[in-house]
DNA sequence: ATGGTCGGTGTCCGA
C-alpha cells in the first residue's frame, strides 16, 4: 500500500474544515500535515477531523497565530514539544510512524517585508529559526534516518519558484541570504527535494498566491513556499507528487495549495 | 512605485 503524505498552510484550521472534506473527496491522503491552524487546543476541531477518518492527531496551537498539526489515518507517536528562538510559538510537529519514519512538520517565520535583520526583528526571527533547523537536523544527521519534513518554510529557493527571479530578488521569501540558508538546512541532513524529483528545475512550480491579486489564476504571480523532502533512505520509494493549484480557486480558500507526495 | 486581501482578534497585528 502506498503511502500519501500531504502538507498545507490552511490558513486557519476552524475556517477550512470543509476545505478539508473538500481536499480528502478528491485526494487520497494518510497523512495530513498542516500549518497555520491559528488555534489553541481547546479550540481545534478535533472531532470534526477524526469524522473526516483522521483519528490519530498531534495537534499543537496557540491563540490567533501560528500552530501545526499531524493528522493520520495510521497510527503514530507523537514526538515531543521542541522549541525555536526561546520562544514558544508552535511551528514544529513531529510524528514518528511505526517503521521508525518521522514525519516532520514546519512552519517557518514569514519574515516580515523588510530584507534586513538589523531594521526588521521578524526578519532576523526567520534567519536565527533557520540557523537552528540546520543545526538540529545536523545534530540528528545519519544516513539511515528515515525522515520526511514538509511544511510552510516561507521561501521559494530556485529562480522557477518564483514568478520573477528579478523582481523578487530583494522581496521577502527569494531574498539570496534567506535562499542560502534554506540550503544550508537541506545541506545538514542531505535532504532531497521531493518535488523537484518530479518538476524539472526549469519548470515554474508554484504553491501559494497572495490574496491581494486581483485574479490570482490570470496574473500566476505564484511562489513556491511549501516544501516536501526526504532523507536518502526514503529517495527510492517517492513516486509521485502533485500539487492541488486547483484549491486556491475553491471557496473562500487559503491562500496555499497541498502539495501531497506518494511513497511505495 | 504603490497598494492591493485575508483571518483572528478586539478597536490592530501578522501574513
Amino acid at each position: 500500500m502506498p503511502l500519501r503524505v500531504a502538507t498545507w498552510n490552511v490558513n486557519s484550521v476552524r475556517l477550512r474544515l470543509p476545505l478539508v472534506q473538500k481536499l480528502i473527496g478528491e485526494a487520497k491522503i494518510d497523512i495530513l500535515c498542516l500549518q497555520e491552524t491559528k488555534a489553541q487546543q481547546t479550540d481545534f476541531p478535533f472531532d470534526g477531523l477524526k469524522a473526516l477518518g483522521f483519528e490519530h492527531i498531534h495537534a499543537q496551537g496557540q491563540k490567533s497565530y501560528n500552530g501545526t498539526a499531524i493528522l493520520s489515518r495510521i497510527p503514530f507517536t507523537p514526538g515531543d514539544q521542541t522549541r525555536w528562538c526561546d520562544k514558544d510559538d508552535c511551528r514544529h510537529t513531529i510524528a514518528v510512524l511505526g517503521d521508525g519514519t518521522e514525519i516532520h512538520n514546519f512552519y517557518v517565520p514569514a519574515g516580515g517585508d523588510i530584507p534586513d535583520p538589523a531594521l526588521n526583528v521578524k526578519f532576523a526571527h526567520k534567519l536565527r529559526f533557520l540557523d537552528e533547523m540546520r543545526d538540529w537536523f545536523a545534530a540528528r544527521s545519519n544516513p539511515n534516518n528515515k525522515m520526511i519534513v514538509v511544511g510552510d518554510l516561507n521561501i521559494a529557493p530556485l529562480e522557477e519558484d518564483v514568478w520573477s527571479h528579478k523582481a523578487l530578488l530583494k522581496v521577502v521569501s527569494h531574498t539570496p541570504i534567506e535562499v542560502e540558508k534554506f540550503g544550508e538546512v537541506q545541506r545538514s541532513h542531505r535532504f532531497i527535494d521531493a518535488m523537484r524529483k518530479f518538476v524539472p528545475p526549469t519548470d515554474k512550480l508554484y504553491t501559494w498566491w497572495s490574496y491581494r491579486a486581483a485574479d490570482w489564476d490570470a496574473a500566476d504571480k505564484g511562489r513556491r513556499l511549501d516544501h516536501v523532502w526526504v532523507t536518502g533512505a526514503l529517495e527510492d520509494r517517492l513516486k509521485g507528487m502533485e500539487v492541488l493549484r486547483a484549491a486556491r480557486g475553491w471557496a473562500q480558500p487559503s491562500d496555499h495549495v497541498p502539495v501531497v507526495v506518494t511513497l511505495k
